[in-house]
DNA sequence: GATCTAACTACACTTTTGTATAGCCAGGTC
DNA sequence: GACCTGGCTATACAAAAGTGTAGTTAGATC
């Protein structure tokens, strides 16, 4: 039932005595903390590029489509690409930039997490690994090869970390 | 730049011709689609169990503190545990269940991307596997024991999928 | 130069998430 | 039985995120 949570070393073992500033997972809400956005990325995975696609196939408005693109773009999970269909003329489409594709873990293991709690017996999609068909799954691994498990997850402060010197104050 | 998106098999192929009806991305996003949740499982897995913790830790109001965690309690990721400190009343605090464990993937997936992309040269914390050290990652593999790239990411219709009977229409 | 089209903006509004301050309440101890 | 404490609610707002309908725009083709 109550699973243990992960080991907290050193320093960081008293929760009381330290705060969750310049927490990675903060900063990573600030682009993508919104429904809106993570659909965009579903839907950049699925191969959908243009904003009309966007907005009919998320079933968003396009007041939302285009803030959130634009928003996407700015903070480079975007990038926009001229294309030229026959008979048109230039517009643009969004194409994923590597940044974009390295959030793929977690959008896919949201899915897959509501794969297993929030469907019935069986979920609408399967992920596989295309040359083989065999299932595939997001996971926590160390570099020795290992799954690691909350309880064996350790976090630690890092010894290299150099907190950004604050803005220099304006005024006296 | 312009990365290709995942190989959607078969009728998937064609975007224009299927809907995200019953997406699990978007189920799971009713649940934990806002910030303050996926803060909360973030302590959670720090260990924070308590109202107070939770709410000071990460610098949201009591009022959301507690909409929240009622959220997540009805929706089955954290449960009630009493507990008794010394001289003080029985309280209940609150304890990540399986279902609440199982999100780990999507908040670590979250904070190395954060590490990777919104951090200077190093991030503050760093996870590993606790027993021997060695820095832990989230990642996409096969059942094969491959690791799986967006470009060979299969995704395909679930044979096994039944629709979900619609509520039945009440009132004619 | 009128027309078509996909991208995108404008206006008016609702809902959700969030802040800030203050106060309530249950069940322990003193 | 007064008091303390941590969980929780009340009231009043502010700020995002989101809806719906309609209109604008740029550069192709006809």
């Amino acid at each position: 039932m109550g699973s243990m949570p992960a080991v907290m070393e050193g320093l960081l073992a008293d929760l009381g005595s330290w705060k969750t500033d310049h927490c990675s997972l903060v900063k990573a809400l600030e682009i993508v903390g919104t429904r809106s956005t993570l659909l965009i990325l579903r839907e950049a995975y699925y191969g959908t590029t243009r904003f009309t696609g966007f907005a009919q196939r998320i079933g968003i408005t396009e007041r939302i489509a285009a803030r959130q693109l634009r928003h996407l773009t700015e903070a480079g999970l975007l990038a926009k690409r001229p294309y030229r269909d026959e008979g048109g003329r230039t517009r643009d489409e969004y194409v994923l930039t590597d940044m974009g594709r390295d959030l793929l873990p977690v959008i896919l293991a949201l899915m897959q997490w509501g794969d297993k709690y929030l469907q019935g017996e069986h979920s609408p999609l399967l992920y596989v690994e295309h040359d083989t068909g065999s299932p595939v799954h997001v996971e926590l691994r160390s570099d020795t090869g290992n799954k690691v498990e909350l309880e064996n997850l350790g976090v630690r402060l890092n010894p290299d970390w150099r907190r950004p010197k604050p803005a220099a104050d304006v005024g006296d």
